[in-house]
DNA sequence: AAGAGATCCAACCGCCCACCG
DNA sequence: ACGGTGGGCGGTTGGATCTCT
């Protein structure tokens, strides 16, 4: 573990660290640490939208932030980022992040690479908090992907029914979905406002993605490196945003968002948040999808049941996407397995 | 109803590495 | 070649939330 080769960095420390070159933030007294706040997310966004992603030491101060730089890139990357996918992780993903994982092993960021929409962190807690325990009530090392010894199998104390986890009544489901799938009007009075820039990202990932793999065979959902290296989809300048104006209401089927889907954070606040040279809208961020994928196709909108209904046809959909970027270290492996297939 | 324990997950920490001057 | 810097990564933490008693 790599603890035992850490060192409490404190003030002295710190300041022949920070002459290395390394983590000079912990000697910044004054920036700001923990949950950000929805004024702090709007100003990172806003920042991101009308000037992208560049030298991210540079961003807090020039979007008037109070953090650190690793601090605003972790926000973007977790949170912000418009390309991530929310909610519950699908058999699928699930499957794909157990066959990964005994390939690379705790090499998250490769995984997510994988994984569409997901971030490593968030592969990471779901691998940490469920996954590991899955695979232990099932007998199987979570390490070595080996089955455990009857032992050690019967010494395994927490159990979860996964069948019930993937219930929708499940709680801990429940948790994950209430700020989705409740209405404004059944939420009541919002307590704890949440800058929410895609509250409806779960709709338009899966929506969107799915009817534009139906009509470009060849589309693939974004990922981290489009984002971050592909003039093609735009981010950096986020096209989408920048133009928002263009669009008109009559780009959107109204049946295609439903506001029993929004956030509680944009039930109780306006639609569009403005900034200096950007607008922040609903509108704008469905058709950032679009425009980043540069599809000139009029595309029907399905509604939401029908769509659901099409995910679960096409489930193995997700088994297609290529394993594109696996690392040196996976040179000597000729294939990958998941669910009988062979990648 | 209340408190304790369990769980989740956003965010932090520190190490490593590539790049640059 | 070397040191400084920024970014990426995996491990860990701690506050929030949920469950149990």
């Amino acid at each position: 573990m790599q603890k035992q080769h850490q060192i409490c960095v404190k003030p002295l420390d710190c300041f022949f660290l920070q002459q290395m070159g390394r983590h000079s933030c912990c000697v910044k007294q004054k920036l700001r640490k923990g949950l950000w706040s929805p004024e702090e997310d709007e100003k990172l966004f806003n920042h991101i939208t009308n000037f992208g992603v560049g030298c991210w030491s540079s961003v807090p101060k020039q979007a008037g932030l109070q953090r650190c730089g690793k601090s605003c890139r972790l926000r973007w990357i977790n949170y912000l980022r418009p390309d991530l996918k929310r909610g519950m992780f699908s058999q699928q993903e699930e499957d794909l992040i157990i066959s990964l994982h005994e390939v690379l092993g705790n090499r998250w960021a490769q995984i997510a690479a994988q994984l569409p929409g997901r971030t490593d962190n968030e592969i990471k807690n779901f691998w940490n908090s469920y996954l590991k325990k899955k695979l232990r009530q099932s007998g199987v090392d979570p390490n070595t992907h080996r089955p455990l010894s009857e032992t050690e199998a019967q010494d395994e104390k927490k159990c979860i029914d996964y069948e019930a986890y993937l219930q929708p009544s499940h709680p801990k489901k429940q948790r994950t979905q209430s700020s989705l799938e409740l209405s404004s009007s059944e939420l009541g009075p919002v307590t704890k406002p949440v800058f929410d820039p895609f509250p409806l990202f779960e709709f338009q990932q899966s929506t969107i993605n799915h009817l534009l793999y139906q009509q470009h065979p060849d589309f693939r959902p974004l990922d981290q490196t489009h984002l971050e290296t592909s003039s093609e989809f735009g981010f950096t300048s986020m096209p989408g945003l920048a133009s928002c104006e263009n669009v008109t209401e009559t780009d959107i089927s109204e049946n295609s968002i439903s506001t029993s889907r929004m956030s509680r954070s944009f039930c109780s606040s306006n639609s569009t948040i403005g900034a200096e040279n950007a607008v922040f809208s609903w509108e704008s961020i469905f058709m950032f999808q679009l425009n980043g994928i540069k599809s000139e196709d009029k595309m029907k909108i399905l509604s939401w049941e029908e769509k659901e209904r099409q995910q679960t046809e096409s489930s193995e959909d997700f088994c297609n996407f290529p394993l594109t970027s696996l690392s040196e270290d996976l040179t000597g492996i000729q294939t990958l397995t998941v669910h009988g297939r062979s990648f």
